[in-house]
RNA sequence: CGGGGAGUAGCGCAGUCUGGGAGCGCACCUGCCUUGGGAGCAGGGGGUCGCAAGUUCGAAUCUUGUCUCCCCGACCA
């Protein structure tokens, strides 16, 4: 590709409604311009890189015996209606009317689609297993797009649906794809982790998340130093710190905390460690049905765990209104002992081994010390329902410790088990003749944000710098000076001989001062640049300079080409 | 949707408080010059000041309304 004739509009400054890093040099290098609010053109060469991390996708899910189709972006109501979806997807779906004031929506996923599909057409054990899968824009009216294409509401997707005769048949198949999906992100060069997570909205009985590691990214996560165990902190089980051996019990003794309203201040009023209180929240459901929760007053809730733990579609935080009205004391004060009228409480695991605990009293500017379970209060049950720390005990071994991390979610595969094919009926008949429910799974990636991803880790001060496997042009040659002929003919030769060898090669054939083309080059990214010069060329050597270490090599030219043959092949080629 | 901020040339911004010339840097065009890290000189083009209504002799500037965008929370690939 030549430059001059190519298409890269790159901005010397930032454009100052980019926030995150990989937003601005994608903004920068000219990979993509901002349409509307998370609607994004693809430029030329942010195209490439997305079609260059398609195409390894493709490979591994066809190598994962996963068939690609294709599916409407527009989709019908009646199917979200039947699998009971229209109701709950909320304002994120994009809902219209055509002109015959049919309603539809813009596909955000495609779980109705393709099992409206399949139940038309797969009738018979004999048929399954069976996975398929698209590379598609999708479209989801999130409530705040930000960081460009990490969060956007148009959006590339890779999801592929499984289905099979039952659940350990539908278990091959998740590991099937969570096997692809090691192999994709390793191919990449990414540094990621696949951890266990909740399921969230999509529903079904278990799932990961492949989390791409940088410390912009949205979720935190957290592994064992010791063994396999990674899980998003959502999810991520805590374990209880064992009961003291035989406490000592003291009296009940109800103090004065004036103005006291945090943990914090009353910990550091009464000369305590906040680990020695006891927090007291109130939550409501989506139908402001109240529950009491009591935490160790340093622990914070998690409140997906409480979320699911209660079987409740919402969790709040109770108005201050409500609290005021079931307990009779305002926020600060509040504990289990002499509630104002009966109320679920419950607490987590590790309440269950403390003992002289601080607690409120349910009263303005009052305090109990030395409460304790059983004797002063009691509790409905004990659940995990905290978020796991940093240096936690790992759940799953017994030496280890949890480390903390921040990830960006780039891919997530989830159990689905019966959930869509019983609402829409795919069913069919087994080896004895029998009618029985389909088994699903689904798998998604974000292309898109793979790529934001990608960049968000691997930059430097002069711009990005692509994983060869997914920057859009495996090697640039520079021709310093255009004007002189030699350097000309010579830089054109060499891009020549590098095509026909099948890299991908930006010519950079630009009338321009160096300055200039070494800038645009760093900042586009490409992994290897060959600069032809005139002082290197008198004698015969050009440079081969590695973008990611700034490496440089003054090679013979038919040296360079091989070398850099070598090194695109070495990268691209996945163990 | 709740809270905060911003809309002036392609990009980054000043001007608004205190009403009266629409400006600066980069980018762009022409010429000269220059060619190993975003050069220099000279000349030039480009803006309904987000939109609408109002106040005023006069509005980028004051008032009201409205739209859009960005940041913090709930959502997610």
């Amino acid at each position: 590709m030549l430059y001059s004739r190519y298409f890269i509009p790159t901005l010397k400054e930032t454009p100052s409604d980019a926030e995150v890093i990989s937003h601005q040099l994608m903004l920068r290098a000219g990979l993509i311009r901002k349409l509307s609010a998370g609607i994004y053109n693809y430029l030329p060469l942010g195209l490439r890189s997305i079609r260059k991390f398609e195409n390894i996708v493709r490979e591994e899910m066809n190598k994962a015996d996963a068939i690609e189709m294709l599916m409407p972006s527009v989709q019908p109501a009646e199917l979200w209606q039947e699998s009971g979806r229209w109701q709950f997807y909320g304002k994120e779906l994009l809902r219209f009317k055509d002109r015959k004031e049919n309603e539809f929506c813009m596909g955000p996923t495609h779980e109705e689609v393709i099992t409206d599909m399949v139940r038309r057409e797969i009738k018979s054990y004999r048929q399954m297993p069976i996975n398929f899968y698209q590379i598609q824009t999708k479209f989801r009216d999130e409530i705040r797009p930000r960081f460009g294409l990490m969060r956007g509401r148009e959006f590339i997707m890779k999801d592929a649906y499984s289905f099979d005769v039952d659940s350990s048949a539908a278990d091959l198949s998740y590991d099937k794809m969570y096997q692809a999906y090691m192999r994709i992100f390793e191919r990449c060069g990414l540094n990621f982790r696949a951890v266990e997570a909740d399921t969230g909205s999509i529903g079904g009985s278990s799932s990961h998340e492949f989390m791409v590691l940088a410390d912009s990214g949205e979720d935190a996560i957290v592994s064992c130093d010791a063994c396999r165990y990674a899980a998003n902190v959502e999810k991520a089980e805590s374990r209880p710190v064992p009961a003291q051996a035989e406490p000592e019990l003291s009296p009940l003794q109800k103090t004065t905390t004036p103005g006291m309203k945090t943990i914090a201040d009353v910990a550091g009023f009464l000369g305590l460690d906040s680990n020695q209180t006891v927090k007291t929240l109130v939550y409501c459901s989506e139908k402001d049905e109240p529950v009491m929760v009591l935490l160790r007053g340093d622990h914070e809730l998690n409140e997906i765990k409480l979320k699911n733990n209660m079987g409740w579609d919402e969790v709040r935080m109770a108005s201050e209104e409500q609290i005021m009205q079931l307990t009779g004391s305002p926020a600060g004060f509040l504990g289990p002992m002499g509630l104002k009228q009966p109320l679920t409480v419950i607490a987590d695991i590790t309440v269950q081994g403390m003992s002289n605990v601080v607690i409120g009293a349910n009263e303005r500017d009052m305090h109990f010390q030395n409460a304790n379970l059983g004797r002063d209060f009691t509790v409905e049950r004990f659940v995990d329902l905290r978020n796991v720390v940093a240096g936690d005990p790992c759940p799953r071994c017994e030496q280890g410790r949890l480390e903390m991390w921040r990830g960006i979610e780039v891919g997530h595969v989830f159990k689905l088990g019966t959930k869509y094919s019983t609402a829409l009926n795919a069913t069919y008949l087994d080896a004895d003749g029998r009618e029985q429910v389909i088994f699903m799974g689904c798998y998604g990636i974000g292309i898109g944000r793979t790529i934001a991803a990608a960049i968000e880790q691997n930059h430097d001060e002069n711009g990005i710098i692509f994983p060869l496997p997914i920057a859009p042009f495996h090697c640039s040659v520079v021709a310093l000076n255009t004007k002189d002929k030699g350097v000309m003919a010579e830089a054109e030769e060499i891009y020549f001989k590098l095509e026909k060898l099948g890299m991908d090669v930006l010519f950079d054939d630009r009338d321009e001062r160096p300055g200039i083309k070494f800038k645009d080059n760093d900042l586009i990214g490409i992994p290897l640049r060959i600069v032809v010069g005139s002082k290197g060329l008198a004698e015969g050597k050009v440079e081969v300079k590695k973008r990611a270490t700034g490496e440089v090599l003054l090679l013979p030219i038919e040296e360079a080409i091989e070398t850099v043959r070598q090194l695109v092949e070495k990268a691209l080629t996945f163990a």
